[in-house]
RNA sequence: GGCGCGGUAGCCAAGUGGUAAGGCCGGGGACUGCAAAUCCUCUAUCGGCGGUUCGAUUCCGCCCCGCGCCUCCA
């Protein structure tokens, strides 16, 4: 099945295409492991887990590259705050991202490489970009890519080259000239950091100097290690790079102009941006009290495969409204998708453990769920996908006469809960008996039983409405009944 | 200012040149003494005004409203 995406270059829903006899190479933007990464970021990476395990389920073999940058302003800033080397403070977020990720269910990339790890890949690129006229030593020591040395730049954003180099203010109204000195134009941005007092021990030997030929003491700058371990990873030129809208400019923008000029290959085929998502239907920001990491959302209660189908309600170049209320409704949907599985695998005669066993993709029909599968297909339409699943469920059990129909419907049915990553029948260990019963509730729902027994339904009624008023409800069963927590 | 996106039922959200998926919530019905659960079922002419067309929610133009990027924020 070919596999249709929006690309960020041309603007256009275009076919990705795999290479015969080569993995399908992917490189996504990963966290800078500063603190616990929020709702936004895990949004984004849940998209690309659906893209690479969707890629998996097409036979494209993906190979999926996600970095970690620790290194930067913010991680050497506030690993200096806390009085942890940059090392230890890095390490720390990076296994609570990897916690997160775990809890989302999202799959691990192939590799995941760190910056401070592939510094000498970084330091090559740049003297090869010096080398070659695209870079050169600014005011202050550090080193600076020319932006006007490469003439496709602004291709991937769409901006106009000559309005960049001439942009005297940035969005915020502010100057854009505070180092004109030490730049030669405002848009070159710098690729090597020269050392700062406040770097503290955070230095490393970077690329030699020109003229002196000694190596210039610094950190790498942003935009580097990304082009520098992409292509180590997976080539000069490799198939879908990837990451949040706010990173096509100019941070992808600055790969690309360092990556193709350093090797005059086209450094990335498909570029796809994953739309920013609103919170409560306001920009996400702690002032505004809608500012949530994933463990603020587990901590209320929410369950993570529910924040999980919530985050795929919403198309990924669409804006998305995320709320509360949203992982609720997620939450019923996810049980009405299990309990509408539930008379498939009766009569196939499996087990849940035997279904969240399969392990896909299977090749063949997927009957039913060939919808949901192509809205997949198509641009990675999630949210149609899912209307599409939730009606397969549905007609899958009405249709299936025999066990083998089942059977094949709930491969295929596990085949597209395995690209969008919804872990069914998962939540089973929440389960509540930890409440204790009062012994005067549990009194009341006795008489109560009682009354019921003897007919007299109205003190069984008065009884109930006790018990509510109370905050709790008395569930009956033909021999007996239980008493929850309303 | 430059580039771009969106406005579809109470909420979330697909989609199509020929009168609109799905989910949540809510209503009605069946079934249970009641309740819960379950099952069935119901709820939109697609921001406004023009144009193209046999026909537009879907194409074009204008307008109104909301939003994003251009800030080392995914």
């Amino acid at each position: 099945m070919v596999i249709k995406l929006h690309d960020t270059l041309s603007r256009e829903v275009k076919a990705l295409e795999k290479r015969a006899g080569e993995p399908y190479k992917v490189y996504v933007c990963g966290p800078t492991v500063y603190g616990p990464a929020h709702i936004g970021n895990f949004i984004t990476f849940t998209r690309f887990d659906v893209l690479y395990r969707t890629l998996k389920v097409a036979g494209y073999e993906p190979y999926y590259v996600r970095n970690i940058t620790d290194v930067d302003d913010k991680t050497i800033k506030r690993s200096q705050e806390e009085g942890l080397s940059l090392q230890a403070f890095t390490e720390k977020w990076t296994q609570k991202f990897h916690d997160d990720c775990a809890a989302l269910n999202l799959l691990e990339p192939d590799v995941e490489p760190r910056a401070t790890e592939h510094l000498q890949e970084q330091i090559d690129l740049v003297e090869k970009l010096i080398e070659k006229g695209n870079a050169y030593v600014g005011g202050d020591g550090s080193v600076y890519y020319r932006v006007t040395s490469f003439a496709d730049y602004g291709k991937l954003a769409h901006f106009d080259p000559e309005q960049l180099r001439t942009q005297d203010t940035n969005s915020a109204g502010t100057a854009n000239l505070a180092d004109e000195y030490e730049r030669e134009a405002v848009a070159d941005f710098a690729l090597w950091k020269a050392q700062k007092a406040d770097d503290g021990a955070n230095s490393w030997p970077g690329p030699r100097h020109p003229e002196t030929g000694e190596r210039i003491a610094g950190r790498p700058g942003w935009h580097l290690e990304c082009s520098a371990m992409s292509m180590r990873y997976l080539g000069p030129s490799f198939d879908l790079h990837g990451g949040g809208e706010d990173l096509c400019f100019p941070h992808h923008e600055n790969e690309i102009a360092q990556s193709e000029a350093a090797t005059g290959e086209t450094f990335c085929r498909h570029w796809m941006h994953s739309t920013h998502l609103l919170v409560e239907g306001k920009k996400m920001s702690k002032s505004l009290g809608n500012f949530f990491t994933i463990e603020d959302l587990l901590e209320k209660g929410y369950a993570p495969a529910a924040i999980r189908l919530a985050f795929l309600q919403g198309h990924y170049r669409q804006q998305f409204n995320f709320t509360l209320s949203g992982i609720d409704a997620a939450k019923s949907g996810l049980e009405k998708l299990e309990k509408g599985l539930q008379p498939l695998l009766e009569k196939a005669g499996m087990s849940r453990e035997q279904f969240t066993g399969l392990v896909p993709p299977f090749a063949e029909n997927l009957g039913a769920f060939q919808n949901a599968w192509n809205a997949l297909c198509h641009d990675l339409n999630t949210p149609a996908a899912l209307g599409s699943l939730f009606s397969a469920v549905k007609r899958a059990s009405k249709q299936a006469e025999t066990a083998e129909d089942a059977q094949a419907a709930l491969r295929a049915a596990a085949t597209l809960l395995f690209a969008l990553g919804l872990p069914l029948f998962a939540a089973q260990e929440a389960e509540p008996e930890a409440v204790e019963v009062p012994s005067d509730i549990a009194e009341l729902a006795e008489r109560r039983w009682q009354a019921k027994q003897s007919k007299d339904f109205a003190t069984a009624d008065a009884l109930r409405a006790e018990l509510t008023e109370k905050g709790w409800q008395v569930l009956d069963r033909k021999d007996g009944y239980d008493v929850v927590q309303a």
